[in-house]
DNA sequence: TTGAAAGCGTTACCAC
DNA sequence: GTGGTAACGCTTTCAA
């Protein structure tokens, strides 16, 4: 099973099968003819070791699903998975899929990866506001990665995808204040960009909206839902509105609701980003700002690629990617219960 | 960053810096002291490619997890990926993730790993109880594979792991006798193994017990659930008690008790199959039969990686993998609300 | 249009 | 202890 056997049978010389094989145009047809029906025959598929060794490339794209019990149980990563391995498989490359928890092993692993040469690119989730080991170790070694929901970097090297923070707000704080509300909590952590980014947009879109804006930074957890419901409920009054800036957090959000007897939607309005099963799941249905997260896991593939290409002619990448269009306020499936934002991925 | 950079810097053989840094005994300290120290200096990481190529093994598992938008927005994949991860790290290999909807589509997949040799290995969830086209395509082909939660094969030369299902049921259908229930429900489908084999379990522990038993059969999906509870509250006016087969059933059976307004542990009691964000989330909790899946994906590599070596010595494997002794009583956390079973798993 | 040969970076088998 | 050589299976350059 391989190409010296092809060889051999049919008394050619490897490089010819290869040629073939490989669809060169250097191959007249009866030989190529030959070829493939004898490769068809003895069923030969490359060994891709020895391919990718030759090519020096490991035609494969890494994820690292950040750590901790928590994050993991999260079907959001599993959406990634999904995205990303629709490109792949057209382009028979392979998705390797690692776990660490944040910090020194994190960054040990990406090494690992990086050093080993067991990827060419590396898809990033869940980046840091502040000096992300794993972005500072990336873009020293010059290695292709691309970030998904961390907005757009003053580093112009550095390649991300993500939504368009503001029109999401608009959809979502334009809906709350047609319904009345004039005073609009927006919860999530600051540390993490994606929840940073969207605290920022939901300021800037409450003062286009002209109504108060009251920002709660807990963890992204079922956890932190909970204690921001309780923040509300203690020390805000006002508030009667909430946007959640990750499904895991309005899952929390409306379990803490529950336990204290406040209806969604009367008492407290609730909308969240996300797609995950949890918010399906939500009685009652909750607004939900519906993450493109595999159509931008999808594209992260292509990004990557030409990246891992552009580096094998040279260190200097080109990431110019144009903004995509304008959300596409079409998508909106309205109705009382459940209102669900579907917009495009925009490329920074 | 090679073998040869170091053995020309130091006027070595290249032989002798691999031997050196492969921990052979054959190198005095002096040599492996300068290599391993020059080594360290330029940084030196070998490439796997050229590693895996020489050695003719992968140095890779593979896991495909089953298709459908339905199936994949589900933590229980999740849970074996940080399993499997796990151990594969320690082992220094990867993990190949795809997906794949079953079907012709799938076997194409397993192909083009075991073919192209990606992997040294498979794990294998949703194993159909008739025909399951990828295990004949690996029993075939006599490729290391192991199934998880598909029970004991008649065929000795399937590996299989999983949790000991009349045990789970003694323990919940137990717990419903207590309560003073005398017809009880399982809800699953027949197809899928581990379904199949709860459902006879099931059936097995009812007789033991003397209580009636009730199986339905729907989809193991959300729907299915609300189509078991329908089924119930429609047809079976004795059933006082549920068993669900997976957690997203659960789920299901949640929702619809939800919306016809029967209060779980009141009006039906439920008790599920599963571990993950789901069954957790519910309120009021449920009774939850936690499956140990991480530790049972991290059981599986270390089979694996064992067949993978049987494998290159000859065609035939050993699976004489012992039975765990039984089920650890000790670890249910009891509690009205919250009853969660740990059992250890269980190699066929 | 075909083939010989070099090379990708390792490891392993033998000599010395 | 150490080093030359072959081999893993492929792609690519250069001659013929």
């Amino acid at each position: 099973m391989s190409l010296r056997q092809i060889a051999n049978s049919l008394a050619l010389s490897i490089t010819t099968v290869s040629r073939a094989l490989g669809g060169h145009s250097d191959v007249s047809d009866a030989t190529r003819l030959r070829i493939t029906r004898e490769a068809e025959r003895i069923g030969y598929v490359p060994n891709e070791m020895a391919r990718r060794l030759q090519k020096g490339r490991a035609d494969a794209i890494g994820f690292v699903i950040p750590g901790g019990p928590e994050a993991f149980d999260d079907s959001f990563f599993l959406k990634i998975i999904q995205g990303a391995w629709s490109r792949l498989e057209d382009l028979d490359m392979d998705l390797l899929v690692m776990s660490a928890p944040q910090g020194q092993k994190e960054v040990k692993l990406y090494r690992r990866l990086v050093e080993g040469r067991r990827v060419d690119g590396l898809i990033l989730t869940r980046v840091r506001e502040q000096d992300d080991e794993r972005v500072n170790y990336l873009l020293d070694t010059r290695f292709p990665f691309v970030t998904l929901s961390a907005g757009k970097f003053d580093n112009p090297r550095i390649v991300s995808l993500d939504v368009d923070n503001h029109a999401a707000f608009r959809l979502a704080l334009r809906r709350l204040v047609d319904l009345g509300h004039s005073t609009v909590a927006c919860g999530g952590p600051r540390d993490i960009r994606y929840s940073a980014l969207r605290l920022d947009a939901f300021h800037a879109v409450c003062a286009e909206l002209g109504i108060e804006g009251v920002e709660i930074n807990r963890d992204a957890s079922l956890e932190g839902g909970e204690r921001i419901v309780a923040d509300i409920a203690d020390h805000c009054p006002d508030v009667t509105a909430l946007v959640c800036n990750a499904d895991r957090v309005g899952a929390g959000a409306m379990r803490e609701m529950m336990r204290r007897g406040l209806v969604p939607g009367r008492d407290l309005s609730l909308i969240c980003f996300g797609d995950s099963q949890l918010t399906r799941l939500m009685r009652p249905r909750i607004t939900v700002l519906k993450l493109p997260t595999e159509d931008m896991a999808a594209r992260a593939i292509d990004l990557l690629v030409r990246l891992a290409r552009c580096r094998t002619n040279g260190p200097n990448w080109c990431c110019a990617i144009p903004m995509a269009p304008p959300p596409d306020d079409d998508a909106i499936l309205s109705g009382r219960r459940s209102l669900r934002l579907n917009f495009s991925p925009i490329a920074v």
